[in-house]
DNA sequence: AGCACGCCGACT
DNA sequence: GTCGGCGTGCTC
């Protein structure tokens, strides 16, 4: 007997395995691998996915039948079902989960709830509860006690009943639009008539000419030049046939550009390129890691190995870190291929989302661009995955499913016999590593790619020295003060850079120290000068600034630290008639005020741009010849194995952005900590000697890349309990993993508690351990069976971080 | 997630 | 004696 395996939309621990269902007469014949089915499930009805399609007879249970499919179409294909599956035990996650993170947001089913009417009522319950329908939504919330308990007693008659409907969400947006109805001679017998408006003959021509032509109304009458009304007119004079045409909704269309053509490559570029290009012709799946310095070009080689993939009849897929840090790199990707690209990212509306997939899966868009979840875009045939900027912690998600883009990649890549390209110009240490050992194979590009252009001069500016001189906290050096004077008065650009990785402004009683912190989330609160008040990053928790320390009562009560808003200001005063615009948080929220930001200072309405990490990555503005980085090490003393890395990147990337057309760079780095090894190389802009340093510190230390780790955690609202239950975790798995696998821990999570709930981890790092994947999966199924219901257990896979 | 089953406290 | 509180377990 042939049945199905379905995965049912439930994410939870115990449904997370296949249902088998038997098929309905009707749907005998038909594939149904793929489709996504209603499915009865206990005494109601869920969406489903079939998995699998199977002949063996079902286990000792009363099969259940499919009640019905929901789309025309799969919309999971072979390669789909086998990444999710693949995927989800990776991962740790439930299958539904990963199959819905694949999926446009659209697809998820909504779950409406109603009462239907089935026997005698009285006509007043009819008006009263179904304003005479026979069947309403029903949102328990929206009845008193009374009427509930009404309504159920009418259920236990058996006068009404509740009913499901899953909603669809992915229906395709529609337009009216208007062809013509007639035929040429009916057309040019109405036109002899003298009674013919201007307006009505110049439709009537027109359409005379374009038979079998669509048209919205608005758009006929811009074109012709006449009222809308004149088409409605029109339209009840029967000489026009209305008809709904799919409308699909793209979101690059709206961004306007020159198609540009490929440029003649370097010979660093020609290089690379040929080596890339040859591997793609030959249909070998193989990793290249590009270590290309800022500026060396790497964008002009991903577009046209991109152009000799299509025209070797495959698709390409580019992912970048995030569409806000990248629109110059969107915009070229755009002026290349025109409208042969989609883009995909976060941003999107669900409908522009689902119709730029449908777009890929139909087969008729072979480029796409986008951000870490369109690493699933549905493109078959893939003969180039680009991941740029692939160090950039972006690309894992950080909820469930905690997949990392770098991994789906690889998969798709060898599912599809297929090129991955990594580039960046500080590789994450993973991926240089290996290169090292040869599973990757390593590119370099050590040149800029615009003729004349070289690396920009840097700088150490020793801070400690600095306050000493001044003795004042000040935020900027003589030096670097000079230097942005310098290039006002030289009618060049400057960008700043204030790092705020873990150093947000807050309040602090000088005279007893007490600082506020959240009552939820024990973490300080981050000072608010917009709306005057203290807010807590993690929660959103909000109070007022205290006017006196509600410890010792002193009035010495302000605030530390330093914003770009601070920064600004003192600048402002430091330099009179400086022209300068904030790039932050705060300034970006608004849409498009990103990009209104960046094109003014691109035209020159500004002296420097000052931000935070966002002006650190992919900005390119010939005229800017001076970066400073106003506090370079803040980041450097978070308890983060992997802070070196991470100030090294900021600082490479952000000094990359000095000097890359003809006018040399200057970069200065402000920083109290001069001789730190990730602060001087960054300087000197080596990436092979921070590489070797760090490999060294990580060897010492057993961290990635010689050891993998996963970080366990597990939350409760009760700090004894969620204590208790971690000690019971590490008791599970210790005596079940290799010997040689170490466990840190158990331990409070650097941000121990959070929403009123109290967060401990277990680290584990192994290199090869055969009874890791059987034990965490164990763990995660018998284990967390038995925890008590708020304790939740969480498994992360190479975190990004640990706090 | 729902929904039923089932075992203990406040009531007509 | 019963109604209903929500802990526990199941859903092909």
């Amino acid at each position: 007997m042939k049945t199905v395996s379905v995965i049912v939309d439930l994410p939870t621990r115990q449904t997370n395995q296949p249902f088998t269902y038997a098929i309905p007469d009707d749907l005998l014949d038909f594939d149904l691998l793929g489709h996504r089915v209603r499915v009865p499930f206990g005494r109601r009805f869920l969406m489903g996915y079939v998995v699998a399609v199977d002949q063996k007879p079902a286990g000792d249970f009363q099969l259940k039948t499919i009640e019905s499919i929901v789309d025309k179409q799969p919309i999971l294909n072979h390669e789909m079902l086998a990444l999710s599956d693949w995927l989800a035990r990776y991962v740790f996650s439930y299958r539904v989960q990963v199959i819905q993170a694949m999926l446009p947001n659209a697809f998820k089913p909504r779950y409406l709830k109603g009462l239907k009417i089935v026997g005698d009522v009285s006509k007043e319950l009819r008006q009263t509860i179904f304003l005479g329908n026979d069947e309403i939504e029903f949102l328990a919330k929206n009845y008193d006690p009374q009427q509930t308990a009404m309504i159920n007693e009418l259920i236990r008659q058996g006068k009404i009943v509740q009913t499901t409907t899953i909603e669809k969400k992915n229906k395709a947006k529609t337009v009216k639009v208007l062809s013509a109805k007639l035929s040429a001679g009916e057309l040019s017998e109405l036109l002899k008539s003298r009674r013919r408006s201007e307006a009505q003959k110049k439709l009537l021509i027109f359409l005379a000419d374009h038979e079998n032509v669509f048209f919205q109304s608005k758009e006929l009458a811009d074109i012709l030049d006449i009222s809308v009304s004149t088409i409605a007119t029109a339209e009840k004079n029967n000489w026009l046939e209305k008809s709904q045409m799919p409308l699909t909704r793209n979101p690059v269309k709206n961004i306007s550009v020159k198609k540009t053509k490929a440029v003649k490559l370097t010979a660093d570029q020609q290089s690379v390129f040929d080596q890339l290009l040859a591997s793609i012709t030959k249909g070998e799946n193989k990793t290249f890691l590009l270590e290309g310095i800022t500026g060396s070009g790497k964008t002009e080689v991903y577009l046209q190995l991109i152009e000799k993939t299509i025209a070797e009849g495959k698709t390409a897929l580019l992912l970048v870190p995030e569409i806000a840090l990248t629109p110059q790199m969107i915009r070229r990707v755009k002026a290349r291929f025109l409208d042969s690209v989609a883009l995909i990212h976060s941003g999107l509306s669900d409908g522009q989302r689902l119709d730029q997939w449908e777009e890929i899966r139909d087969g008729k868009i072979k480029i796409v661009i986008g951000t870490r979840s369109a690493v699933f875009s549905p493109l078959s045939n893939i003969g180039l995955i680009i991941i740029d900027e692939e160090h950039e912690t972006n690309y894992k998600q950080e909820d469930n499913p905690r997949y990392h883009a770098r991994d789906v990649a690889l998969w798709r890549a060898k599912y599809h016999k297929a090129v991955t390209l990594l580039g960046s110009a500080t590789p994450s240490l993973e991926s240089r590593a290996r290169a090292q050992k040869g599973l990757f194979q390593l590119l370099t590009m050590k040149h800029r790619a615009v003729s004349g252009a070289v690396l920009p001069k840097v700088s150490i500016v020793d801070m400690r020295e600095v306050w000493q001189r001044q003795h004042a906290d000040s935020d900027f050096s003589p030096e670097l003060l000079d230097a942005i004077k310098q290039r006002q008065l030289n009618h060049e650009q400057s960008i700043l850079l204030l790092n705020r990785r873990g150093f947000s402004s807050f309040v602090m009683c000088r005279n007893c120290g007490y600082v506020p912190h959240c009552p939820n989330c024990n973490v300080s609160l981050t000072l608010h000068m917009d709306s005057h008040s203290l807010n807590c990053h993690y929660c959103g928790y909000e109070e007022a600034i205290p006017n006196t320390c509600p410890v010792c009562g002193s009035h010495q009560i302000r605030y530390v630290g330093t914003g770009t808003e601070k920064v600004a200001a003192k600048l402002n005063s430091l330099i009179t008639g400086i022209k300068l615009v904030r790039l932050d948080q705060d300034t970006t929220r608004k849409k498009g005020s990103l990009e209104k930001i960046l094109s003014d200072f691109a035209a020159r309405k500004y002296d420097v741009l000052l931000g935070t990490q966002m002006v650190a990555k992919g900005l390119d503005f010939p005229d800017v010849t001076l970066v400073g980085a106003i506090n370079a090490d803040v980041g450097l003393n978070l308890p983060d194995y992997r802070s070196g890395e991470k100030t090294f990147e900021l600082l490479t990337q952000v000094a990359g952005r000095a000097g890359r057309d003809q006018k040399t760079g200057e970069v200065i780095i402000q920083s109290f900590n001069p001789d730190n090894y990730a602060i001087k190389l960054a300087a000197d802009q080596n990436y092979e000697a921070f590489y070797k340093s760090e490999m060294l510190l990580r060897h010492l230390a057993d961290y990635p890349p010689y050891f993998y780790t996963i970080q366990i955690a597990v939350s409760g609202p009760d700090q004894f309990l969620t204590s208790q239950a971690i000690d019971q975790v590490s008791a599970f798995i210790r005596p079940q993993l290799d010997p040689k696998t170490i466990v840190l821990g158990p331990t409070p999570k650097a941000i121990a508690k959070l929403r009123n709930r109290y967060y401990f981890q277990i680290i584990l790092k192994y290199k090869a351990d055969q009874n890791l994947e059987n034990t965490l999966t164990s763990l995660q199924t018998d284990f967390a069976e038995k925890l008590s219901k708020n304790i939740y257990l969480s498994i992360d896979r190479d975190p990004v971080s640990f706090i």
